[in-house]
DNA sequence: GCCGTTTTCGGCCCGACTGTTTTCAGTCG
C-alpha cells in the first residue's frame, strides 16, 4: 500500500514538473519518500488515527492526506488520472532514463512526438534526436546507454550485497599513496536495507591520480562522470559508485552531507539558516568564515545538538532528540556477544557444528545457538526428537573440546496453522533455547495469523519468535499480524522478538524494532546462518537494532552467557 | 503542496558535472 502510493506521488511529481509547476513536485516527492520509509501501513494509520493521523506523517498535509484516503477507499487517485490525460502515458517513464529530466523529455515529445522509452530508443538509433537543438550526438549516445543501464539494472541492491563491494573498493583506493582516507557514506553508511548507489569519500593529497585510478579499476564497466573532485562509475555488476575527493578541513561536513538522508540534511540546513549560518558539504559557515567542518561532531555541536549516529539520520525525530540531548545510547557493534539462530548440516545448513563454532570463536563471539529446523518440515531435513538428542551429544563433545565459545542446544520449530508447535513439549524441554517461526500459512487473515502466533507464544518453552513478519525484501510482503499485541505478549511471556539479520529478511525491521522497544519487548539478533560465512551478518542485525534506536538493555545478544541462561530459564 | 522557536503567508538546500553553449540550463544527488 505505502509503496504503491509512493509511486503514484512520484508520478504526479514527474508530470507536474513537466507542466512546469513550481514547488509541488518537491512536496509530492517528499511525501512519497516519507511513505516509503514509514514503518507502518498507511491503511492502519488511517484506521486507527483517522485523517489527522495521516497529516502527522512528515510531508503529508491536507491535500496529500485526502489523496491517500481516496486511494484507500477507491484504489485510485483522481488527480493522477486527470494529469495523465494532459500528458501522454509513458512520457513520465522517459524521465527514468538517467540524464533525461522533465524538460528535455518534454522537448523530445513536442518536437518528435516521442512518448515512450521504446520510441526514444528507436529515435536515438535512427539519429533523429541530434537534430533537435541542445541535443547532439553525445546526447543520443547517453540516452542509449541510459536505456541500456535501465534494462540491466536491478534497481536497489541489498545491503548485504553492497557492503562487501564498497569495502573492497575502499581497500583498493587505500592502496594509493595519495589516499589518506576512503570512507563509504550514503545509504550504505546509514545501513539502509537496500542501497541505491555507493558513495565513497576520499581525502587525498592530490585528486588527479585518484580519479584516474578510480575510473580505471578492473571492476569498472562504464564511466558516467569524471571531474576534478567527483567521478561516477558503474561496476560490472551494475552498481553505481560515486567518488568525491574532499579536502581534510571539509571532511566532516562532507561526510555529514553525503551520509544524509535528504530530509535529515534539509532539516539541518534549515536549522543552520535560522542561526544565520550556512551548511554545505564544505563546512558550516558564518559569512565566509568556516566555523566547523573538520569532523561531523563539530558540525552537529555547532548547530546546538549532540552527535547523531549515521544509522539514525532519517529525519524521524533524531534531530529534535539531539537538540534536547535526549538521544539513546545505541547498542554498539562490539556489544554483541552471540548469535541465536544458526543452522548446521544437521538440517539445511552446509557446515558442521564444529566448523561453525570455530568461525564464531574467530569472529569474537562467546556463544552461539544451533537452532536447526525441527519437526515436520521435511524439505529442510528437519530433526525429530531422536536426532535432536543425538545432536545434543555432539554439541556436548564439541563444547568440551573448544574453549572460549559455548554452543547452546536449540531448535527452530514451526508454528502450525492452529498455533501448536511442530515438536512435542517433552523434546523442547530439554533444549537451551527454542525459536518458534512461521513457515507456512503466510496468507492467513490478520486476526487468525495473530491468534496463531499468540498461542504459540503461550507455549512455556518458546524463547524467541523467529522472523516475526516473514517478509522477504523485494520478494515477499509481510504476513499480516498485529505487532502491538505480539509485543505485549512477548513482554508478558519474556519471549524475545527476533531481528533476523539475513540481508534478505531484516525482520523485524528498524521501524518494528522501535515499536517493540516502546512496548517493552526484548529483541534477539539471529543470523539465520546456513553457512559459517553467514555468521558475519551479525553486524547487519546490530545495524537494524541501532536504526530502531535500540540500547544495550533491549538486545538479548548483549547479555553475558550467565545472564542469558538466567533469562532463558523463565518460569 | 507543505510548513512554522521569523506560524496561516511566503518561503521552500546547495553545489558539481555535462553538454551545449559562448555564459548557462538541465540534471543529479
Amino acid at each position: 500500500m505505502n509503496q504503491e502510493l509512493a509511486e503514484i506521488f512520484y508520478e504526479i511529481a514527474d508530470i507536474l514538473e513537466m507542466k512546469k509547476v513550481q514547488w509541488k513536485p518537491q512536496a509530492y516527492r517528499k511525501a512519497a519518500r516519507s511513505l516509503e520509509s514509514l514503518g507502518e501501513n498507511v491503511k492502519d494509520i488511517y484506521k486507527e488515527k483517522g485523517f489527522k493521523g495521516l497529516t502527522e506523517i512528515p510531508g503529508v498535509g491536507e491535500g496529500i492526506a485526502k489523496k491517500i484516503v481516496q486511494f484507500i477507499e477507491t484504489g485510485k487517485v483522481i488527480e493522477l488520472e486527470k494529469l495523465k490525460k494532459k500528458i501522454p502515458e509513458g512520457l513520465a517513464d522517459m524521465m527514468k532514463v538517467p540524464g533525461l529530466g522533465a524538460k528535455r523529455a518534454l522537448k523530445l515529445y513536442k518536437r518528435l512526438g516521442i512518448k515512450s522509452i521504446k520510441k526514444l530508443e528507436e529515435a536515438a538509433k535512427k539519429h533523429e534526436i541530434q537534430n533537435i537543438e541542445t541535443f547532439k550526438e553525445k546526447s543520443e549516445e547517453n540516452i542509449l546507454k541510459g536505456i541500456e543501464f535501465l534494462k540491466r539494472s536491478k534497481g536497489r541492491v541489498l545491503l548485504g550485497y553492497a557492503l562487501p563491494i564498497a569495502r573492497y573498493i575502499e581497500s583498493q583506493l587505500k592502496t594509493l599513496k595519495e589516499v589518506k582516507k576512503a570512507v563509504s557514506a550514503g545509504s550504505l553508511r546509514r545501513r539502509e536495507e537496500t542501497i541505491g548507489d555507493i558513495d565513497i569519500l576520499i581525502v587525498a593529497s592530490n585528486a588527479e591520480p585518484v580519479v584516474k585510478f578510480f575510473t580505471e579499476m578492473p571492476v569498472v564497466e562504464r564511466v558516467l562522470a569524471k571531474g576534478k573532485t567527483k567521478a561516477v562509475i558503474i561496476t560490472k555488476d551494475d552498481i553505481q559508485v560515486d567518488a568525491r575527493i574532499i579536502k581534510p578541513e571539509s571532511f566532516g561536513s562532507a561526510l555529514q552531507y553525503f551520509t544524509g538522508n535528504k530530509e535529515h540534511n534539509i532539516h539541518l540546513r534549515r536549522l543552520a539558516l535560522k542561526k544565520g549560518l550556512k551548511l554545505s558539504e564544505y563546512g558550516l559557515f558564518k559569512g565566509k568564515k568556516q566555523i566547523a567542518g573538520k569532523t561531523e561532531k563539530e558540525v552537529y555541536n555547532k548547530l546546538g545538538m549532540c552527535y547523531i549516529e549515521p544509522e539514525l539520520r532519517t529525519d524521524s525525530g533524531e534531530i529534535e532528540a539531539a537538540l534536547k540531548k535526549k538521544l539513546p545510547k545505541l547498542v554498539g557493534y562490539d556489544n554483541i556477544k552471540g548469535d541465536f539462530h544458526v543452522h548446521s548440516k544437521w538440517s539445511d545448513g552446509s557446515d558442521s557444528i564444529e566448523e561453525i563454532a570455530k568461525t564464531a570463536k574467530d569472529n569474537g563471539l562467546s556463544y552461539i545457538a544451533i537452532c536447526d529446523h525441527a519437526g515436520h518440515l521435511k524439505i529442510a531435513h528437519s530433526l525429530d526428537e531422536k536426532r535432536i538428542e543425538k545432536q545434543g551429544k555432539e554439541i556436548d563433545k564439541i563444547n568440551k573440546k573448544l574453549s572460549e565459545i559455548k554452543i547452546l542446544k536449540g531448535a527452530e520449530v514451526d508454528i502450525m496453522a492452529d498455533g501448536t508447535l511442530s515438536l512435542k513439549n517433552s523434546a523442547l524441554k530439554k533444549l537451551d533455547i527454542v525459536i518458534a517461526s512461521i513457515h507456512s500459512g503466510f496468507r492467513f487473515p490478520k486476526e487468525k495469523q495473530t491468534e496463531r502466533i499468540l498461542k504459540a507464544m503461550d507455549n512455556p518453552y518458546v524463547n524467541i519468535l523467529g522472523h516475526p513478519t516473514g517478509r522477504l525484501i523485494q520478494r515477499r510482503e509481510s504476513y499480516e499480524i498485529d505487532l502491538e499485541k505480539i509485543c505485549e505478549k512477548a513482554k508478558e511471556r519474556k519471549i524475545a522478538l527476533e531481528i533476523n539479520a539475513n540481508p534478505e529478511r531484516f525482520d523485524l525491521n528498524d521501524a518494528n524494532v522501535k515499536e517493540a522497544i516502546a512496548k517493552g519487548a526484548k529483541l534477539a539478533i539471529g543470523t539465520d546462518s546456513h553457512s559459517k560465512t553467514h555468521l558475519s551478518f551479525l553486524e547487519l542485525g546490530a545495524a537494524i537494532a541501532r536504526r530502531g534506536w535500540a540500547e544495550k538493555k533491549d538486545i538479548l545478544n548483549c547479555l553475558s552467557l550467565k545472564q542469558l541462561m538466567k533469562f532463558l530459564r523463565k518460569t
